[in-house]
DNA sequence: CGATAATGATACGGCCCCGTAACGATCGGG
DNA sequence: CCCGATCGTTACGGGGCCGTATCATTATCG
């Protein structure tokens, strides 16, 4: 069940999909803002800045200002847990869905074209 | 030749990665800076700043300061071209190829971890 | 030789992100 | 009921990258 792919490989398809995402206007999101929008989509919820942060390993403030400006992009939205008013629950949104969808088609898309080496 | 993935092994392989790269203290490369190493690593040179600028759709400047900072890192090397001395080739250099390695690495490895889903 | 073009670097103002430290709000145990 | 712990946010100073415009150097062509 492994996806087999070889370094030559490996490395083709990183360069295509970050040239594909350089000249994408819209793509602007930083590696970091990449991994925690990649985790709130592919991770179960509930999903709080305590928990993502731990997950990355980074400091709390860089989840909070993450989430405010992926949050301007309509990619995240967040709510107060009523049970728990210290805790904010990070939700999705159909623009971050679509977001990611449109990632994993680039990849995929790039993927295909690859050449044996 | 083909390379078959599925959207959602793309999403997962693109996700582990990103969070290897967040907790990786050494690699700080943007997005930019990333698909601009690449290009220098895989494509045949001569690389030239204003080559590498069209390429990847981006200005000049851009390209000047981003063999800055990766020159800074070791990962690339300029030297001006004797010929046409308004020229600048872009050289690579060990650890630049060690990075590019180590990326190559880190992508398989996290390929051969996924599942069929 | 002189004017023009081309190349890469630099200056500038602006914006975003970082890490540390502090803060207000809320919860929970004694 | 209160005091400490926890949560997320904000303030601050610093640094990096951006795009536009401009610059010095070098090549080219009439």
């Amino acid at each position: 069940m492994a996806l087999e792919i070889k370094p030559s490989q490996a490395l083709k398809l990183w360069r295509q999909v970050h040239l594909d995402l350089v000249q994408d206007a819209h793509s602007d999101l930083s590696v970091r803002q990449t991994a925690i929008l990649l985790t709130i989509y592919l991770e179960l919820p509930p999903h709080t800045v305590r928990g993502l942060a731990s997950r990355l390993g980074v400091t709390k403030p860089v989840i909070t200002r993450a989430l405010d400006s992926m949050g301007k992009l309509g990619l995240v939205s967040r709510r107060r847990d009523e049970t728990d008013k210290r805790n904010v629950v990070i939700q999705r949104t159909v623009a971050g869905a679509l977001a990611v969808e449109h990632l994993a088609d680039l990849v995929t898309a790039r993927a295909r074209e690859l050449g044996p080496a």
